[in-house]
DNA sequence: CCGCTATGTACCCTTGTGGTTACGTACGCG
DNA sequence: CGCGTACGTAACCACAAGGGTACATAGCGG
């Protein structure tokens, strides 16, 4: 779960995954789309990659990225356990205070 | 957004919000569930104060800090729509390219 | 007022991160 | 083979981030 929070922190590396939400791309493809240099997009791909959260195919000299989107679902879990059970909880526990004042 | 998930990058900080859904807590009692000093955590809370994940109320001389829940609801859609959304639309794809090899 | 408690902040240091350029490698093509 | 293409990686740099210690501040309590 680390990884896949420390990859999602950095914006181009977010901006790859809604690119790699249209189809699988190649990294010169990626590279175009984004402010930084090939080389760049080919390190925060290294980061996907070993969070899971992309998967590399070799085709011919290039090498297709594609999403592995059920990587993100263990973050997304622990995201939304606290932005809907918790909500009640300091609901309640608001409500409660109101009460008593 | 942006904010939110570099606040969610640092372990700590999510330690922190973890703690929090138990309930308000002040900046000392953080400190001791941390393996980190007291001014570290301190720093962390500005982070998280800023991010909009945790808001600060002066009771007496300490400041106890509450979760806002609903500050990641914003990440945990993104992540969420990225999750579910794009794994139907990559099967689809898959079984596409299946039928045609 | 004085001291104690609870915090935030400044300062310093070390490490991590993101970017660039230059270089090495693998593979298809003629 | 020799070339061009598509990548990954190494070397190098600048800067942001996280941690610790020391210090300033704000309230309580007596």
């Amino acid at each position: 779960m680390d990884p896949v929070f420390a990859a999602l922190a950095d914006p181009h590396r977010r901006t790859i995954i809604e690119l790699l939400g249209d189809g699988p791309r190649n990294v010169t493809t990626l590279a175009a789309a984004l402010p930084i240099a090939r080389p760049g997009v080919s390190r925060h791909l290294r980061v996907l990659r070993e969070a899971g959260i992309v998967t590399a195919e070799a085709h011919a000299q290039e090498r297709v990225y594609t999403l592995v989107p059920e990587s993100l679902r263990e973050a997304d879990e622990w995201l939304s356990a606290r932005a809907g059970f918790w909500r009640q909880r300091l609901d309640a526990l608001d409500t409660e205070l109101r009460r008593n004042s």
